[in-house]
This record gives structure tokens, sequence and C-alpha cells, in this order.
DNA sequence: AGTGATTTACGACAGTGGTT
DNA sequence: AACCACTGTCGTAAATCACT
């Protein structure tokens, strides 16, 4: 299904003008590259201003990334734009995605425990870490004992910005619930709300045996107490990713199968910190010769060309008759297409034969299997 | 998948300073 | 001293962990 272009995305850029224009009492001025917002509000009679100044056209993705974690860990009362995280590289993310609308002026302020047992070279490396990937100093720290990890804030103090946001996102989501959006752009905003409150969680069935741990599940959970938000976030991971997400309360989660979670690798939505769970997954099917294996076997001996199940029983090292019910599967999933063709070079059986060739989509994820880090044992989790 | 425990991040609140 | 916008600080609801 192609997606279907919308006036909101031009050439990859969003008119920003869209979304100000609808902001309640800020007046827009628009020019070729800048939008100047100007709210006014009156003191005892007399008129008073602020003007706000953010660039026009800006990169869809980039926003779409922005409002994701705006969704996930931002303030939402819009009265100023508020990022909360411990991870130094989201709030690299959120920065740079907010340089990108021409906004420079961040205020950051950390929390942290100070007790004995985390000692201060925590605290230390992690705010050296926060400036070298920001670029901007943390104005603060503040005592709370519970901060074992160094809590991050990093604020704009800007109302119209924040209520700009605000209303970027439900626009963003409403079309991408909507199908509405193309599926780069909907992946970036998912990638952002995932990377601030997915949770994705690998279960492992227990065995004496270390090496022959095998996948229980792998389970993706979102948590969204807003009701319409929730509702439409679900229905992106449907419509968009084939998730079925179930609501527990605020808790929405539901199980990602093998493909699915390769999908999701290679639109690259995996949250940073979960990827390694998804990549173990993957790991233990490609060692238990699953689709993984079949697809690297497959491109690595016939790549683009044409096969019969006769040459892919070989390399599968399994019977003809079960590799023809495999490849099937495999071509009702979309990794393969086939056609019958006239083949009979030595007279012998049957004229008409069926050949097989794997499709763009598999290729793409073959490829990103080899790009994974060859060496299985740093997928081991680490703990 | 469900549940209870832990702790983090969200949102509420308090403080500040400018203006009338 | 009343009002307002803006910003700093903190309590706890909710996000995440841990176990079954």
């Amino acid at each position: 299904m192609k997606a279907m272009p919308t006036s909101l995305i031009t050439e990859g850029k969003i008119d920003l003008l869209v979304i100000a224009r609808g902001l309640p009492r800020v007046e827009v001025e628009a020019r070729d590259e800048v939008l100047v917002l100007t709210r006014k509000w009156r003191v005892r009679g007399i008129e008073r201003f602020h003007t706000t100044v953010i660039k026009r056209f800006v990169n869809a993705a980039k926003l779409a990334i922005l409002l994701g974690l705006q969704r996930s860990e931002g303030l939402k009362d819009g009265t100023r734009v508020r990022f909360t995280n411990t991870d130094p590289r989201l709030h690299q993310m959120f920065i740079e995605s907010l340089k990108e609308l021409g906004i420079n002026d961040f205020s950051v302020h950390a929390y942290y425990c100070y007790c004995e047992r985390c000692g201060l070279k925590k605290l230390k490396d992690v705010i050296k870490e926060f400036k070298k990937l920001t670029e901007v100093e943390v104005k603060a720290i503040y005592i709370n004992k519970y901060a074992h990890k160094v809590v991050f804030q990093t604020d704009v103090n800007d109302r119209m910005l924040a209520m700009l946001l605000i209303r970027a996102e439900e626009l963003l989501r409403e079309l991408a619930a909507k199908g509405l959006l193309p599926r780069e752009i909907v992946a970036k905003y998912v990638l952002g709300s995932l990377e601030g409150d997915g949770c994705i969680e690998l279960r492992l069935k227990k065995s004496m045996n270390k090496d022959s741990e095998k996948a229980d599940g792998l389970f993706l959970r979102i948590s969204e107490r807003n009701t319409e938000a929730a509702a439409d976030l679900k229905e992106i991971f449907r419509r968009y990713f084939g998730i079925q997400l179930h609501s527990y309360g605020y808790d929405h989660i539901g199980s990602i199968n093998l493909q699915r979670a390769l999908m999701m690798l290679n639109d690259d939505i995996i949250p940073l910190r979960h990827k390694n769970k998804v990549v173990t997954r993957v790991m233990l099917a490609f060692r238990r010769k699953g689709l993984p294996w079949i697809l690297v076997q497959l491109a690595k001996n016939h790549r683009d060309n044409w096969f019969t199940a006769r040459e892919a029983s070989k390399v599968l090292g399994k019977r003809c008759n079960h590799v023809r019910e495999k490849l099937a599967a495999l071509e009702k999933d979309g990794f393969l297409t086939s056609i019958k063709c006239k083949f009979s070079p030595n007279g012998k059986g049957t004229p008409i034969r069926r050949i097989y060739r794997l499709t763009e989509k598999a290729m793409q994820i073959e490829s990103l299997l080899s790009s994974l880090p060859p060496n299985f044992s740093f997928f081991r989790k680490s703990y």
C-alpha cells in the first residue's frame, strides 16, 4: 500500500505555519524562511507581548522524532517545553531536533542521590557525557535521594513553543492513526515515543543447557494514560507495523513475532536501550536455523537469482518437500516471489517448474542481518 | 501474562522578580 | 500588595523492574 501524499508534508518538509495558525491567542507572521509568533496579554490594562522566531519549513523526520519524544517524555501542560530522562542520548535527540526548529536557548538541570554507594564519579562522568553529546551546560544539580541514575531535565522556557509542539504532536498522531502519513515519518514518531515510554521485554525459556535457551516471546509495552493518545498509538501500531496491542490499565502490550521484529529493526524503530534484546531474539532464531538463517543462506547462495526448490533444499539441508512448504510460507510473507516456467533441460521430470527469487524485502532484511556483529557472544545478556 | 516492589519522571507547587 | 510570567524544587503517581 502506498502512502498517500498529504498537504502537510512536501518534499520531506513540514510547513509549521499550518500548525502555528491554529494556536489560540497567538499572532503568526509568516515570512519566507521563518515564522514570527507573538502572544499578547494585558497586565492591568497595559499590553505586553512576547515573540518567538522559529524556522518555517522543517525536516519532517526530525520533527516526527521530536514529537514522539514530546509524547512520551515531554511536559504536556503547555507552559514550557520540558524533557525529563536519564539518558543523555535522548536529550541529544531532543535538543538536536529543537535546533532544527531554530531553537537554541536550553536550560538543563540534573538530579542526583549523592549517596555514598553511588559516589561522585558517576555524576561527573554522566555530566561530562551530557555536555559532550548535547553541547549544553548543566545549570544546576539538585539532590534527589532516589536518583541513583542522574536525571536530566532539558527546558525551553517558551509557552508558545510548548503549545506549538503539543498541537503538532496531536495533529501528527491523528493523521498517522488514519494512515495518512508516509511510513518513514511514522516510524520516526514511533521511535521517539518508544525511546521515551516504550519497553521491550524479551522472555526466554529457562533451560538446563545454557546454549539451548529458547525465545519465549518478545513483547512491546507502551505506557500511555491519555486515552486518545493510547487509542491512536494502538491504531498506528496495528496499521503500520501489524502489532496488535492489548490494554491493561495504562499499559498496552502486544507480542512481536520474529518477522515483525525484523521489520522493526529494519524500520529502525527499536529504542536504543532495547535493541540488544531484539537482536538477541533474532540471533536465537538464527542459531536454531529459523527465518534469519534461511534468508542468509538463500541470499548467500542465490543472491537475486532464481532458484528451484531442489536447489534450496541443498542449501538448507532439508528434504525437498519440507523446503517446498517453507518456500510457500516465505512467499506468503513476502520474502519470496515465484513464477512457473518451462524448464526441462534433459527431458526428465515435469516441464513446468516453479522457481523462486528473494524479494526486495528479503534482501533488505538480509543486509540488516549481515550488518549485525557476527560475534554472537556480544549479544549474550549482560547481567 | 499477572503481580508486587522499586525508583524514576511527571506534574504540582513554590519562589522570584517585574509591573502597576 | 496584587498580579503575572517565568523558573526552580520537590512529592508521588506512574513507569519499569523482578519474579513467578
